[in-house]
DNA sequence: GATCACTTGTGAAATAATTCACATAAAAAG
DNA sequence: CTTTTTATGTGAATTATTTCACAAGTGATC
C-alpha cells in the first residue's frame, strides 16, 4: 500500500518504501543544509542512506517537482519542497504514556522538539510513580488521557508502557481522538482500518533478533545480505 | 535480497520481509508457549502480527518443515524450529558503545538477555562518564575497544553514540572483529559488502518522522495506510 | 561556442513480494 | 462411518518495487 492520494490537488501516489526513503533524505538535507551545503547529488544521497541512486531518484521523482536536471538538487529547495509536502514544518503535539525508563528518556530528547513534536503531557498507571516525578512536562495519571488529550489538543501518542497493557493504552488513546501513535511496546498493534488512525511500531526486540537471524546466516557462511529495519 | 543458503543443506532462500515476520512469529510463540498454549493459528498469528494469514503460512512454508495441515500450529514444535533454524537458543555476547541515556537504559533492559543477549561491556569516549557511572556491568573507555572486544569474545555491538560519531565507532567495531551491529544513532550506517558485517539500523527519528507523513496524509482526507516501522 | 563530464527524470523492463486458489489433511459433528 | 468445518502448504497469478537505459539539461574547460 502506498500514499494514496484521493483528492484531485496532485494525483499520484508514492510507494510506502519511498515514503521511508524520503524521511531519511529530509533529514540528510537537514544536516547538509545546517553545514552550509548548497547541492547534493544523488549518488550522495545514495551513499548517505544505504540505497542505489536509481532509487533516490526515482523516490523524488515521485514529488513531481520542476527543476532542471544536470546539476545536483538544491538542498534548501529540496528539503523545502519535501518539509511542506509532508508538513514537517507544523508543530506535533504529542504526549507519552509509560513513564518507565524508555518514557522519561523520550520524554527529555531533544531531537524530538527539534522535529517539531511537542511533548505537552505524560502519562503513568502509577500514582506513586507520578509522585516522585521530576519533569518539566506535567505527568498525569492514566484516567485523565480523554480529558488532557482535548484540553491540550494533542494528535500523536507514544506508547512505552508494558507489552500486556499495549492494546487497551491504544484503544483508550484512539477514542480520546489520538490521530496518530508510535508503539515502543513489544505488542505489535495494527491499525484498525475503521479508526483511520496512523501506527509505527518500533519493535526493538524484533530488531535485534532479526540480527541475530541474518548473523546465523554468516555464521554458516551463507550470503549475508544488506538491510535496514527502518 | 534474501537469506541466502549457499551450502545444499537446506536449498531455498528466504526473502528479507518473511525473515523480519519469522522474527515476529517467534515472539507471539514464545508467549503463547509460557500461557500454556498448545496449538495457533496462522489466522490468530495474522491478527497479532497485523499481517495476512497468505502471508503468514507462505512465511512458515519456507521453513520445509513437515506438518499435517488441518489443525493450526503446534506452539512449542513451531516455536523450537525457528528457534534452532536462526540459532535463537546460543547465547551471543554484547557490548554497548555510548553510555548515555538511551545506552543506560539498554544495559539495564531485562529483554536482551531474555532474548539470548549477553551485554559483557559497555564503551564510552568521557573518562568522567564512567568514573560516575555505577552498573553492574563494566564501562571502558573507547579505547580499549579492539582489546576488549577480542579478551571477551563479543560478537554484537549496540552503538547509541552521538550521529556524527557513528561511522568511527563502526569502523572501530568491525576492525576489532564484531559480526553484528544494531546502529541507534541517526547516522545511517550502510553495511560494507566486504565486510560481511550485518547492520541493523533503527532510527526512531526517521521512524516519527515517517507517521507525520502518514498522518499528512489523513490530514488532506487522503487515505491512511497499515504501516509498520519494523 | 563546442566538447566533455557530469547530472536528473522517467517510461519500460526486470525482479521481488504478496495474494490467490485449491489440493490435501485433520478433527468435530451428525 | 460420513459429512462438514476448518486447517495448512504451495505453485501460479497478481501486484508492488527496484533497476535499467537513455533522453535531456547543466556547468566547466579549452
Amino acid at each position: 500500500m502506498g500514499f494514496n492520494l484521493k483528492n484531485k490537488t496532485a494525483g499520484k501516489m508514492i510507494p510506502d518504501p519511498s515514503l521511508k526513503r524520503l524521511c531519511r533524505i529530509y533529514a540528510i538535507l537537514d544536516e547538509y543544509d545546517k553545514m552550509g551545503e548548497k547541492a547534493i547529488s544523488s549518488r550522495e544521497l545514495g551513499e548517505k542512506t544505504g540505497t542505489a541512486p536509481h532509487t533516490i531518484r526515482k523516490d523524488i521523482s515521485y514529488l513531481h517537482r520542476d527543476t532542471r536536471a544536470g546539476s545536483g538538487y538544491n538542498v534548501p529547495v529540496l528539503k523545502e519542497e519535501i518539509g511542506s509536502r509532508f508538513r514537517f514544518h507544523i508543530e506535533r503535539r504529542a504526549c507519552i504514556v509509560g513513564i518507565g525508563k524508555l518514557g522519561k528518556v523520550l520524554m527529555d530528547y531533544d531531537r524530538l522538539p527539534y522535529n517539531n513534536m511537542k511533548i505537552v503531557a505524560g502519562f503513568d498507571s502509577s500514582i506513586n510513580r507520578i509522585e516522585t516525578l521530576r519533569t518539566d512536562i506535567p505527568v498525569y495519571p492514566a484516567n485523565e488521557i480523554p480529558l488532557i488529550i482535548k484540553k491540550e489538543k494533542i494528535e500523536m501518542a507514544i506508547i512505552a508502557v508494558p507489552g500486556p497493557r499495549a492494546v487497551e493504552t491504544a484503544e483508550n488513546l484512539i477514542r480520546a481522538g489520538i490521530k496518530g501513535i508510535i508503539n515502543f511496546s513489544s505488542t505489535v498493534l495494527n491499525p484498525d482500518m475503521k479508526s483511520g488512525v496512523n501506527i509505527v511500531n518500533i519493535d526493538i526486540i524484533g530488531d535485534l533478533r532479526y540480527l541475530a537471524a541474518l548473523m546465523t546466516a554468516s555464521d554458516d557462511a551463507l550470503t549475508p545480505v544488506s538491510s535496514s529495519a527502518f
